[in-house]
RNA sequence: GCGCCUGUAGUGAAGGGGUUAUCACCUGAGGUUUCCAACCUCAUGUCCCGGGUUCAAAUCCCGGCGGGCGCACCA
């Protein structure tokens, strides 16, 4: 499955054409950073266009812009802070890496409150040996922590924080704006793309990990009792899934989305509802849709967020690579955040199907007469009698006070009412479905799907069968010939077409018309348009599709058109 | 972070203690050319960084940085 020498082959003329290159490179280079380079930077621009469009097309979904710089708190909330903290330790006889505190575990009773020198001190002296060779010699622990911190401000008023190692926080932070902005209706969602930082033990893979990168992150608000109603049955291909790997041992099936959900392979609709946008969005930016698949979260490596999560898991030349997770974290986060910042405008309302009336009878308390008699102590008997859980049946009664007195309370001083409550509905925390995409690693399987080694007359000859819409530019325009004024019909050709919204179109003059094609082919533009003499004549000129270098001539004016519509593969 | 391998123009490679480091493609200029990396002339551009050994280091040694693979890590 991996072909290294492919890999090799496609990484250097990723560098060659300024597509993806690795960063800071005349210094050396810095693992797990990477540029994308002219080319790149436009593939890049339009796979995350694609993405912002495919959420927001319903209006249920909005986009939000948040800071990368995080304070420590909200870390702390979201519990980034105590994960990523951990004491890690070493044993130098294998090599294996653990959990300090799970080692110690048994010989103290907080393990997680110890300091690195103690949790040294109980490795050595407890001569705990590793579950892995049974030696007992340990590296010095050390915290890794896998955000990178920084500070807020200068001095002693800065404050700690962390580049974002996930976008997702930024939503929940703006959960009370998004919750007006809905008209206090859910579901609703809020979509983030941008970087987030993690500063990776080892980065590996090329694009595939890196320590930033590109996020694209969707929470989807919910009412856990009332979900949204799902129906997939539109969607009629067979995907693949990997269900319950604790079961029956990550045996992959095919169904359909629908069937997945009615069989209860996928547990939660709302789960099933983004399992199959993610799989619409995918093929729609090039990934080949048979090395797609789903793959459900072993209990054992879910996030401590999340209750059900599955993978989504892409093909190519590194093997099988999870791209896309999708979580339902329940109502963890807006919990959580309610805790920690004393908030309650983390909340939804929820009306009740039938307005609640309760009926009761209490004693109004009649505040002309207590006030002057308790004065001070007043505040104290309102309480009380609020509080009284049952009214007495004479008066005068005793009443007791929080200060643990008691008072006589007379006739004159209350008056017995019913009272009509009535209780539409209840506060509660949504629950969020989360899909994040890692936009590198799609990218970087896009290009994989789309690069493509042939041979044209004995050369090899590589393609970039991009699709329309994460092409680098849309068209190119190619003078035959510099010379006789074609040079000039192109550009002036070229000028009109980028006039044009949304479309991005190349001119490229140097060198023979064949290996103009080729590079254009190598970066994947989709159409060529060709000025030759007879464009001078009639005003037409030659498009030439990458795919099969099949070619038709057709005015200029027609074929602006059906630019602007999107429609040049009508002429074919 | 550990182990093994590795680093030479934009890309891919050859070579290697001693004159000016080699080749192909690419890129640029000019010429030629009536549609698929053609041809001719010319040109730009390279030994990852630092230290050591040596009369002399791109070459040998050490360290760093980068890359690949395996182990570990990847909330």
């Amino acid at each position: 499955m991996t072909d290294e020498k492919r890999i090799e082959r496609l990484s250097a003329m990723l560098k060659r054409r300024g597509i993806v290159l690795p960063a800071f490179e005349i210094y050396g280079g810095v693992s797990g950073l990477i540029d994308y380079g002219p080319v790149g930077a436009s593939i890049r621009r339009r796979v995350i266009q694609n993405w912002i469009e495919h959420w927001t097309i319903n209006g249920d979904i909005v986009e939000i812009d948040s800071p990368t710089i995080t304070p420590e708190n909200v870390l702390v909330a979201s519990g980034h802070v105590g994960e990523f903290n951990d004491l890690m330790t070493q044993c130098e006889n294998c090599s294996s890496a653990f959990r300090a505190d799970q080692l110690v575990e048994g010989f103290h009773p907080n393990p997680d409150t110890l300091d690195s020198e103690e949790i040294d001190g109980i490795l050595s002296s407890e001569k705990i040996s590793c579950p892995n060779c049974e030696k007992s010699q340990w590296t010095l622990s050390k915290p890794m922590n896998l955000m990178f911190g920084t500070k807020i401000g200068a001095m002693k008023s800065s404050r700690q924080a962390y580049m974002r190692p996930e976008t997702a926080q930024g939503m929940f932070m703006l959960y009370p704006s998004l919750y007006r902005h809905f008209r206090q209706k859910l579901p609703f969602g809020a979509i983030q793309t941008g970087k987030g930082y993690r500063n990776e033990i080892s980065p590996r893979q090329g694009m595939i990990r890196l320590r930033e990168f590109n996020m694209a992150e969707l929470e989807y608000f919910i009412d856990p009792e009332n979900p949204p109603l799902v129906d997939l049955s539109m969607n009629t291909e067979k995907i693949s899934l990997i269900p319950d790997p604790n079961g029956n041992k990550h045996k992959e099936i095919k169904m359909t989305f629908q069937d997945a959900i009615d069989n209860n392979v996928i547990k939660d609709s709302t789960v099933g509802l983004f399992l199959s946008k993610t799989w619409d969005f995918l093929v729609r930016v090039g990934i080949n849709p048979s090395k797609i698949r789903f793959r459900q979260h072993e209990s054992n490596e879910m996030a401590h967020y999340a209750e059900d999560c599955w993978d989504c898991e892409i093909l190519g030349e590194h093997g099988w690579i999870e791209c896309v997770g999708i979580a339902n974290r329940t109502c963890h986060d807006l919990l959580s955040h309610e805790k920690h910042s004393n908030s309650s405008s983390l909340r939804a309302w929820r009306e009740f199907e039938e307005v609640k009336v309760e009926n009761r009878e209490i004693l109004s308390p009649k505040t002309s007469v207590l006030g002057p008699m308790f004065r001070a102590r007043a505040g104290l008997v309102l309480a009380a009698l609020e509080n009284l859980s049952q009214l007495p049946d004479n008066l005068p009664f005793k009443l007791e006070l929080s200060d643990g007195t008691n008072v006589e309370i007379t006739e004159e001083m209350v008056e017995k009412k019913m009272v009509h409550n009535s209780i539409a509905g209840e506060w509660f925390t949504p629950h969020v479905i989360e899909p994040a995409f890692g936009i590198d690693r799609i990218i970087w399987h896009i290009l994989d799907h789309a690069y493509e080694e042939t041979e044209k007359e004995g050369e090899n000859y590589n393609l970039l069968k991009l699709k329309e819409s994460v092409a680098p530019a849309d068209v190119i325009v190619l003078p035959l010939f510099e010379k006789d004024g074609m040079g000039m019909a192109a550009r002036k050709l070229n000028s009109e077409i980028n006039q044009i919204n949304g479309i991005k179109c190349l001119i490229d003059s140097s060198k023979s018309i064949g290996r103009r094609y080729a590079r254009a082919d190598e970066i994947g533009v989709p159409w060529a348009i060709t000025v030759d003499h007879q464009s001078l004549e009639d005003n037409t000129v030659t498009i030439r599709r990458r795919d099969d270098q099949k070619q038709i001539r057709a005015e200029i004016d027609e074929l602006l058109i059906l630019i602007n519509s999107n429609m040049i593969s009508t002429l074919f």
